[in-house]
DNA sequence: CTGGATCCCTATCGATACTG
DNA sequence: CAGTATCGATAGGGATCCAG
């Protein structure tokens, strides 16, 4: 995105001011990455301390198998989630926050805020 | 998404712990919202200071008549952004960020930072 | 200038069934 | 338990043309 003038009576927006085109790029990455369908839910189990595949599927209702799975992969890529495999019989499998998905989880806590404050979106 | 317990240690983050099913849906539809395509850079663009349907367009390469005349029904539907229009001749027709959108933009600086912090993500 | 209408292709999704 | 495979339905998106 090219660089226009910041608006007048958002002048006291510090951090926008300055984004050259690459932050652009990462910035909406980022959005369209954990704005996917299931993707906030689940770092949002994650945080609240979910970690087995089943446990959570099962604080995410609507999410299927293929889905969840789908989406734990491109977290795991994106380095937000770590799968940790331990080698026991049955093999026990495990979903992490990463420290990056930690403090991505920390940095959308003002988006919380928000929601919170400003209610339902309308339909 | 059912309650469990937080993890251990991400106690440190507090906004997460009583979100209750209602907020984590509005938490979501917000991800999702803003997470589509081109949204969070038609945000940013009006963030910047641009007003007209052509010059938002302008600073957006690749983004299309179609997907800009879309999203911007779905950001003012949402009570993101304002359209205004000045019946003049020709019809002055301009796009701005509602308190609402204003604040949803403030709250996601940290993410901007976040963003800048760990740099690209992972292809 | 600001879109609306249409076509058409692709990505994505949900459901179902199956596996080590 | 933790996925993978497959399939049909749907939604999203690009390109193009058209209009007030």
């Amino acid at each position: 995105m090219t660089y226009v003038q910041l608006a007048p009576d958002l002048q006291h927006i510090p951090d926008f001011q300055h984004i050259d085109d690459d932050e652009c790029h990462r910035f909406q990455g980022t959005m369209e990455l954990i704005g996917r369908r299931w993707s906030s839910a689940i770092l949002l189990a994650l945080t609240r301390g979910a970690e087995r595949f089943s446990e959570i599927r099962a604080v995410i209702p609507g999410l299927s198998d293929r889905l969840l799975s789908q989406r734990a992969k491109e977290l795991e890529a994106a380095g937000l989630i770590e799968r940790r495999v331990v080698a026991s019989t049955p093999v026990q499998i495990s979903y992490h926050l990463t420290r990056r998905g930690a403090d991505l989880m920390e940095s959308l806590q003002p988006l919380a805020h928000w929601g919170q404050q400003w209610g339902d979106l309308p339909r």
